[in-house]
DNA sequence: CCTTTCACG
DNA sequence: CGTGCAAGG
């Protein structure tokens, strides 16, 4: 567009946001999606805004008490074939993940790791469940000022890292902006660092945040917005591409327009007014594998909607 | 049986709690009611156990979301044909009260009293909704220290005052049994009487006491329970039954089995493991004019039913 | 078990 | 709006 155009030319004393790298596109659907591969290695991811929450919509949606179809967790990751789960906001005590383990009916010979907030009860949480055992896991990112609740769960697998995560909501009013951006986004970064230095990282997750004004639906109301705010936009510019990573979805679909979470508030999800908090990372070394990023807007059951990611193998 | 007049037989020092007047008799049904007078009055009580709840459960089962039916307290007044309609743990805050009614749809001429609890939001409460305009109404029992709960409302009407209350219930660990016995059950002993040296009363509501073995289902397994001590039943005799009030459902029915009141664990209700926690009294002036107090006990919505008297005019 | 408030999103 | 928790019953 030429306004654009025309505030590009203008180089400015004053810091602009990071800007889209592309003109806004068309809305992308899963019909742009490349064609499968032979053979690829597939993971998911989901903010599930409540495990059990979401395993109770599921039932009472086969038991024909809802209108929409729910997915199963799981059925889900089979139909995508899927051999990794990365869940967030699984809102668990450690008490109930056994529970929470047989309502999922995890397959034989599939493992998992939870991490639970350890502040807060039923507060966050992440896990990250695979068909095959991960080389090595670990729950946060080593520092106690950040682990208390339960945002990181890492598994490693043969040829990467894969680091499952829920970032810390910046809050109503931005209470916790500052915590977010000048803490949290550097020592996570640092963390990935030193992933990275071993071995290639895949980062997926709620990062709570939409990288830029293509990733959500109303830019310019939404400045002050946790999530949107010109400082949690710059520190994911500079702590995650400015270090490497791939925005995957956004590396596949320069232009298009798609989100991944919409409030259970007004309507937006009917309406589409939504944002693309949730993403796939990869590093550089990492990104000539990608074969396709992708979200699955029509699966209901959460205010996100999970999305994955297609490895060459 | 030969128990109970073994028993009876040999006097005890140990004081004996409330026991039945009459042999335990028949479940008392519905059926059992005498048959309709001509011209009558007739008052509806109901503990709703949150009055937003009743009516969204109202709504699920109108469009077939529920199995059951669960009937609009306004159409039960009219089908039971009361001009009255007395509720307990409406759980509203005053600011909600107008809300409620503009949902209750309270037919045109029709007048309403409530009294929300001051202290514990959507805690407790009452009211009174009638098609005559009371003479006069009031909140409370004129006592500072008991009346922030919202537990009692009186209207005044022609031939007596119809007093609206629910008993503060004693608690886990019997925590509130000395305030409910030692000070709450004296001092409201003491408004009904104030009142009824000007005019005869009729008390209805949540009493919070199954007064004898008849009125609960497993009278020697609730001797430590909130609702059946000792001290509970020795307290209703001695200032409700003892200062001449009459309980109509029991004399009506001397040995008849009927709860209202069934608690939501354990599928109590559909095991009829019930409480007789809901009454109609009446000063012994009234009594002749009692026709019928009967129970609705297949009224569901709520975890107590409701009941009805019927006065002869 | 069920309903209320509350904190968080 | 919806989740999970706590208190109350």
């Amino acid at each position: 567009g030429s306004k654009t155009a025309g505030k590009a030319a203008k180089p400015k004393a004053k810091r602009a946001p990071a800007k889209p790298k592309a003109p806004a596109g068309p809305a992308w659907e899963p019909s742009m999606r490349p064609p499968p591969l032979g053979e690829d290695a597939r993971i998911l991811s989901w903010n599930v805004a409540g495990l059990r929450a979401l395993l109770k919509k599921v039932k009472e949606a086969a038991e024909g008490k809802r209108e929409e179809h729910i997915p199963h967790p799981l059925a889900l990751a089979e139909q995508e074939r899927a051999d990794v789960l990365c869940l967030q906001e699984i809102k668990l005590q450690d008490e109930h993940c056994s529970d929470a383990l047989k309502e999922l009916r995890l397959p034989d010979g599939w493992h998992a790791t939870w991490n639970c907030s350890q502040n807060k009860k039923g507060y966050s949480g992440t896990a990250i469940l695979s068909r095959e055992e991960p080389l090595s896991v670990s729950c946060g990112i080593g520092m106690e000022d950040h682990d208390g609740e339960g945002r990181v769960v890492t598994a490693e697998f043969p040829d990467f890292f894969l680091v499952n995560c829920y970032v810390p909501n910046s809050g109503e009013g931005l209470k916790r902006l500052d915590y977010r951006v000048n803490q949290w986004d550097k020592e996570f970064a640092a963390y990935l660092k030193g992933l990275e230095a071993r071995k290639p990282v895949v980062l997926t997750g709620d990062l709570n945040v939409a990288p830029t004004e293509l990733d959500i639906h109303n830019p310019k109301g939404n400045l002050k917005s946790a999530g949107f705010t010109p400082e949690e936009r710059a520190s994911f510019q500079a702590n995650l591409l400015g270090a490497g990573f791939v925005d995957c979805f956004r590396a596949q679909y320069p232009g298009a327009v798609a989100y991944t979470y919409w409030g259970y508030r007004f309507n937006a999800r009917a309406n589409n007014k939504g944002w693309r908090l949730d993403h796939f990372l990869v590093s550089s070394a990492l990104a000539p594998r990608v074969h396709d990023c992708y979200h699955l807007p029509h699966v209901m059951g959460s205010d996100h909607c999970p999305l994955g990611l297609v490895l060459k193998l």
